[in-house]
DNA sequence: CGCCCCATGTAAGACGTTACATGATTGA
DNA sequence: TCAATCATGTAACGTCTTACATGGGGCG
């Protein structure tokens, strides 16, 4: 039971937690949003969406109303919200940053749907810890080689390094945010 | 003579073009340095290498100097060269931003050692030029459905505008850092 | 002598890409 | 009726991942 999923896995259980749809539904919304990293390719998309249902974690009923053609819309199954939890919940290491970016900032936009706005917050804060540590290496290994390469390289460098700051300050923003959100909720009782 | 080559056979032609390497070599790189979303698992690297050979854009000759073991040095052919010349020089395109920013930053990196200061500059215009079209299109789906998105969701949209926003400040930083360059050169005449 | 680093590779399996294929429904 | 869109899929192919395999050389 060695279950690896994907990315576009994770993609397809969020989006489906989100709201129940069909394969077709979820290559529109790759393809429509900014969501293009992921394929929309059928190729890509159904059998993933199989694999999934064989782990248990979708299960596809098949829709006929109002004279539509067939229609199969997915629905995560239990065990597939506890995937998608544990997913979520996950922390990042500074490892992580460089190759799981993409990925990572896809565990949090799911985040509060699944986890609630304290999973949001917790996924933010080991992001800012992960972030911090990863910036401090991007800095002595750049301190130690930038003398070494041309110009280009050196700047496609410090491309990276701001990349990384800037994320690093947008989750100090993001995470004031949902204290923000948090005060008001509190208030409100 | 469809030669389509992946991200990866790219970075090998663009690090043996700075300076012949070994895959053991090349492996060390990918790992050792923040070119880590590259593999350094020799599955993928030695592979990569035959490929590029059987296309004529790299050769491969054993050395044995000096007592050492086995050593496959490779260097670029004049078709390497060339493969090289014409990836970098290619336009970029505003949909390339999305998914392909990781090889157009690779791209770049190169530029100065296989194009020449005039080649980067050339590649930093078309970026800027895409990465403007770019935030154009991603502030118009913001706006357009932000209001639909959990407070997560709307915040993970909202950092990947500022990763482009912030890479397009890096590139009128980089258009300047060359622009500099060039006027010391002149009057260095 | 044993262990780690050098250095190269192979094999199985999973995944994504591209292209092809099918058929129903809607609208011009 | 013709085209476009809805909706689902399959097949071939290439590549990456993981894990295994092999041996020489240096060092303690």
């Amino acid at each position: 039971m060695d279950v690896t999923i994907p990315s576009l896995g994770y993609a397809l259980l969020g989006l489906i937690h989100q709201k129940p749809a069909s394969g077709y539904d979820l290559r529109k919304i790759f393809s429509s949003t900014s969501m293009k990293t992921y394929s929309d390719s059928p190729g890509a998309i159904y059998p993933a969406l199989r694999r999934l249902e064989k782990q248990n974690l979708i299960r596809g009923t098949i829709e006929k109303g109002s004279g539509l053609r067939q229609r199969q819309v997915f629905r995560l199954t239990s065990q597939g919200v506890l995937e998608l939890k544990k997913w979520i919940a996950q922390p990042i290491a500074p490892a992580d940053v460089p190759r799981g970016l993409q990925e990572i900032m896809l565990r949090f936009a799911f985040s509060e749907n699944v986890a609630g706005s304290a999973g949001s917050l917790d996924l933010l804060k080991s992001l800012r810890a992960a972030l911090q540590s990863h910036v401090a290496s991007l800095d002595a290994e750049f301190h130690a080689s930038h003398n070494l390469m041309p110009l280009s390289g050196r700047l496609a460098f410090e491309s990276g390094v701001r990349a990384v700051e800037s994320l690093l300050q947008w989750t100090g923003y993001a995470i004031t945010s949902y204290q923000k959100q948090a005060r008001k909720k509190g208030s409100a009782l």
